[in-house]
DNA sequence: CCAGATCGGAGCATTTATGTTCCATTTCGG
DNA sequence: CCGAAATGGAACATAAATGCTCCGATCTGG
């Protein structure tokens, strides 16, 4: 994943390199290029399937379940950011059940009135998903824990989202 | 642009084709692939700079900068994009000035009282840049307006920055 | 300690992108 | 309309990544 991210161009060689393994070991779980970046592809999207399960997004106040969304997906690492940056990645991830149960999130949050009901759905769910990533990406020089980056990603998305007053 | 951003790894001929030139044509501009690369970073960094003139970030309201530091980074389009989203490409893109541009204002901000004090300046840095991405990516299905983007991209960025009242 | 499984180095064939040259054709300025 | 410049198709050499196989070394569970 680090080398991919570095560089998604990087050979297998280099792949293998990074993760301490000969290039043979490499080919023998992922016998081509295209297996090993759709097996990559899987495992994110099958994590963030589980996250969201975990999120129980149904549940709780709409805010809250966001958070929740963003706790769990922080949880997934440097694989989600990979994915993310690749649209190569995440193409094969059109995995619209994800964007429905933030739709409908997003919705709920409306009726509840604690989601700013001028704010359009899809932007909403864009603004779900960059935060997050922006929080996943963030690594500041001074000691800012993995926490902190949490805490500030929901902040601001808590910003974004909520009620006018 | 188009190419490289749907795929990075697309070859010269991919390039060119979608181009709508030939190979050779490509090549004579751009001997090797670095060349157009290392070319397509310094076009996009030279426009981010004339755009940041433009932006006049040390006059008016912090807020207000930001906001014009954002529509002239849009007018630059799908080049910026496509250095975003690429590290290989905005690593040579360390231009410490265009942050700490930002870092001053983001200060005068706070001391103007219009940006949130609590807020950490190297966070308040890359929300400015994950919004102004966000809203040059986002392209609902229904024609919104690239103003329309722009709009919300600032509305969010506002709430983001602004001081807690 | 042994057998089976795993690992990984080395070498090799193939494919593919790339870098390069040449030349016929088209475009464009004067 | 002519000459210079630009274009792009074709062909080819080279380099590099990839796909593949073999075999000795190493690890591991019983």
């Amino acid at each position: 994943m680090r080398c991919l991210a570095a560089d998604f161009t990087a050979s297998l060689a280099d792949i293998a390199d990074e993760a301490g393994i000969g290039r043979t070991t490499l080919r023998r779980y992922f016998s081509e290029r295209n297996d090993l970046l759709a097996a990559i592809s899987a495992t994110a999207l099958a994590r963030s399937s589980a996250a969201i399960q975990r999120a129980r997004l149904t549940e709780g106040p709409a805010l809250d379940a966001v958070g929740r969304f963003c706790e769990e997906h922080f949880e997934i690492g440097d694989i989600l950011i990979l994915v993310l940056d690749q649209p190569q990645l995440s193409r094969a991830w059109s995995d619209e059940s994800t964007k429905h149960a933030l739709l409908e999130l997003i919705a709920r949050g409306k009726a509840e009135g604690t989601i700013e009901p001028e704010i359009p759905p899809e932007w909403a769910y864009e603004m779900i998903w960059t935060h997050l990533y922006a929080g996943m990406h963030y690594k500041p020089q001074d000691g800012t824990s993995r926490y902190g980056a949490l805490s500030l990603c929901l902040t601001s998305l808590k910003r974004v989202l909520e009620t006018r007053n």
